[in-house]
RNA sequence: CGGGGUGUAGCGUAGCCCGGUUAUCGCGCCACGUUUGGGACGUGGAGGCCGCAGGUUCGAAUCCUGCCACCCCGACCA
C-alpha cells in the first residue's frame, strides 16, 4: 500500500479554523447551501441522499420496535400552546406565528401586501415540536387501556426561530422525526424512553460510526415539559460535544394539560403516561464533524450514497471502450454483492479532477482502471479513510472491496472512539477542570454537587455545561469540584454545539 | 436580539477613504486544437441593474439613509 499525496484542496484546514473548515466543507461537498430565507438551508441532492439513508435505517428501527408513522399539521393553534406551562416557557421565544391568511395588491401600486382584513381569529404557531397538537389529538384516540400503548412517529419539518444558525447544526427550519407515545403505566413509559435512547445510540454508533455516551440530562438541560431527558452525546474533532439525540419521559404532564384519560382494567380513570423522542438533520453535522479531514468529507460505507466509484483512465476511444467494459463488469459483480457502485464515465472531466471530487465528497472506495490495468489484469483501489492505494489482482478485487466496506466502517468508528478516549479527562478540582477545558477540551468527568446553582456558575465561568449524567458508570463518592459538597457520582462536562 | 464585519460575473477578488473614459484579476463557463495513471495547456469568446430601495450630485460601485442576506463574538437553543 502506498499513501496518496495530500492534495491541496481549496479548503481551510481543521487546524487553521475548524468552524470555517466545516462551513466550507458542507458547501464544497455539495451537501447543502444557504437559501434566500434567513436561517433556512437548501439541502442539496448529495446531502439529501445521505439523510435519506439515515431516515431509512431509523424508520426500519422504529417499526421493528412497534411504532407506526403518521402525520400531524404544521400549524398549531396558539391556545394549545399555553396549556402546558413549562413547554410554553421553553419554546415561546423562538416561534414563528401565522397571523393572516391573504395577500392583496397595495392600493398605491407598490406591490403585494398582507391584507389587513384577513387577520386570523386565532393565530397559528408554526410547530417547533408537536406535543401539543398531538396530545390534543390523542385525547380522542384514547379511552381504554386497550388503546394503549399508542406508539406513533412522524417525519416532519419544524421551525425554531434561531438567531444564530449554521448549516445542519442549527437552522431555523430543520427536518426530523418525532416519536410520541402514550402508556398505561409510568414504568412502561420510562422503559419506552430508555429504549429509544438505545435505538438512537445503536443507529449513531453502528451506521454513522459515531460513538456516543448515553445518559440523562440535568434538570436545567431537560426538555421543556419533561420529567426526565435521556440523551446521547458525541464528541467532535475540535473537542466540543454535540447532542445527537434525545428521548423524554414526559410523565403525565401533557395528559393532564390535554385531559387524556383512559379506563384501566379495574374501571378507574387515570391519565396516560407519555414519551417523546427525536433526532434531526443535525446528525448530518455530527457525521461531517466526526470523520472528515482536510481533504474533505469522509463517509461511513453504511450511509454513503455511493460506496464505490469507478474512474476510467484512457486516451483513445478504443481504450475507453476496453476500460469501460472492464469497469461495467466489476460494477456488476460488486452490485451483485449488494454494493452501491457508480461508474463515472463522463468524458467531460479528467481523472485527476474526479479523484479530487470524490475525495471531497467522501466516497469510501475508489477504483481506477486504465490501460496498464487491462494489460496486467489489475485494478487500483484507493480507500478514503486512510488515503491508501493498492493495486489488486482482478480476481481478488470483488472480495477485497466487499471486505473493505466493513473495514472502513470499523476503522472510522475505532478512530472516533480513540479520539474520544484521548479527549476524556477525569479531574479532581476546579483549577484542573479549567486547565483541561482550556488546553485540550473534550469531555471532562468531574464531581458536582447536584445543584442548578453550581451548574450555572460553572457555565458562566467556563462556558462548559453538563452534557449528561452518564449511564453505566460506577457510583463514586466524592466532593463537588466547586463547592466541596458531597457528590455521589461523576458527571460529564464539555463545551457544546 | 446586542456588538463587530462583509456583500462587485457561477465562485474568489481589486477598485471605495479621496465620486469622473469601456469596472480589475484569477478560477469556472462556451468554441476549436493538443491532452487524459492526482484538480492539463494554448488560442479565441461569452458573461455585471457593483445585495436591494431611496437620497445627495452635472455625474455614484465609491458619499448619506433605510432594508435584506451572510460571517465572527455574546445571550438562547436539537
Amino acid at each position: 500500500m502506498c499513501q496518496t499525496k495530500a492534495m491541496a484542496k481549496n479548503l481551510t484546514t481543521r487546524g487553521e479554523d475548524y468552524s470555517k473548515w466545516y462551513n466550507e466543507l458542507v458547501i464544497q461537498a455539495d451537501l447543502a447551501e444557504n437559501s434566500g430565507v434567513r436561517g433556512c438551508m437548501v439541502i442539496k441532492p448529495y446531502g439529501y441522499a445521505i439523510w435519506e439513508k439515515m431516515q431509512a435505517e431509523l424508520d426500519r428501527m422504529f417499526k421493528e420496535t412497534g411504532h407506526q408513522n403518521a402525520y400531524f399539521p404544521i400549524f398549531i393553534p396558539k391556545s394549545y400552546f399555553s396549556k402546558e406551562a413549562s413547554h410554553v416557557d421553553g419554546f415561546a421565544k423562538e416561534c414563528a406565528v401565522v397571523t393572516h391568511y391573504r395577500l392583496k395588491n397595495a392600493e398605491d401600486g407598490s406591490g403585494i401586501i398582507v391584507d389587513p382584513e384577513a387577520k386570523l381569529e386565532e393565530e397559528l404557531i408554526v410547530r417547533p415540536t408537536s406535543e401539543t397538537i398531538i396530545w390534543d389529538t390523542y385525547r380522542k384516540w384514547i379511552q381504554s387501556y386497550r388503546d394503549l400503548p399508542l406508539l406513533i412517529n412522524q417525519w416532519a419539518n419544524v421551525v425554531r426561530w434561531e438567531m444564530r444558525t449554521r448549516l445542519f447544526l442549527r437552522t431555523a427550519e430543520f427536518l426530523w422525526q418525532e416519536g410520541h407515545t402514550a402508556h398505561a403505566t409510568e414504568a412502561e413509559a420510562i422503559v419506552e424512553a430508555e429504549q429509544m435512547m438505545h435505538v438512537y445510540a445503536d443507529f449513531v454508533e453502528n451506521y454513522m460510526a459515531v460513538p456516543v455516551i448515553k445518559g440523562t440530562k440535568t434538570e436545567s438541560e431537560r426538555f421543556a415539559g419533561a420529567l426526565e431527558t435521556y440523551c446521547i452525546e458525541a464528541l467532535m474533532q475540535d473537542g466540543k460535544a454535540l447532542q445527537a439525540g434525545t428521548s423524554h419521559f414526559l410523565g403525565q404532564n401533557f395528559a393532564k394539560a390535554f385531559d387524556v384519560k383512559f379506563a384501566a382494567k379495574d374501571g378507574k380513570q387515570d391519565y396516560v403516561w407519555a414519551t417523546s423522542w427525536g433526532v434531526s438533520t443535525r446528525l448530518m453535522g455530527a457525521l461531517v464533524m466526526t470523520h472528515s479531514d482536510d481533504n474533505g468529507l469522509v463517509l461511513p460505507p453504511k450511509l454513503a450514497p455511493d460506496q464505490v466509484v469507478i474512474v476510467p483512465i484512457y486516451r483513445s476511444d478504443e481504450q475507453f471502450d476496453a476500460v469501460s467494459e472492464a469497469a461495467k463488469e466489476i460494477q456488476k459483480e460488486l452490485r451483485a454483492k449488494g454494493l452501491r457502485v457508480k461508474f463515472d464515465n463522463r468524458d467531460t472531466q479528467k481523472p485527476g479532477w474526479k479523484f479530487n471530487q470524490y475525495e471531497l465528497q467522501g466516497v469510501p472506495v475508489r477504483i481506477a482502471i486504465g490501460p496498464k490495468d487491462l494489460e496486467n489484469g489489475t485494478f487500483e483501489v484507493a480507500r478514503r479513510d486512510t488515503l491508501e492505494k493498492e493495486v489488486m489482482a482482478k480476481n481478488e478485487v470483488v472480495d477485497k472491496v466487499v471486505a473493505l466496506m466493513d473495514e472502513i466502517q470499523e476503522n472510522l468508528y475505532s478512530r472516533a472512539v480513540n479520539h474520544r478516549t484521548e479527549h476524556t479527562t477525569e479531574v479532581s478540582n476546579y483549577d484542573e477542570f479549567k486547565d483541561v477545558l482550556e488546553s485540550k477540551g473534550g469531555f471532562i468527568s468531574a464531581h458536582w454537587d447536584g445543584t442548578s446553582e453550581t451548574e450555572e456558575q460553572i457555565k458562566n465561568e467556563t462556558k462548559a455545561t453538563i452534557r449528561c449524567i452518564p449511564f453505566g458508570v460506577d457510583k463514586e463518592e466524592g466532593s463537588c469540584m466547586v463547592t466541596g459538597k458531597p457528590s455521589a457520582r461523576r458527571v460529564l462536562f464539555a463545551k457544546a454545539y
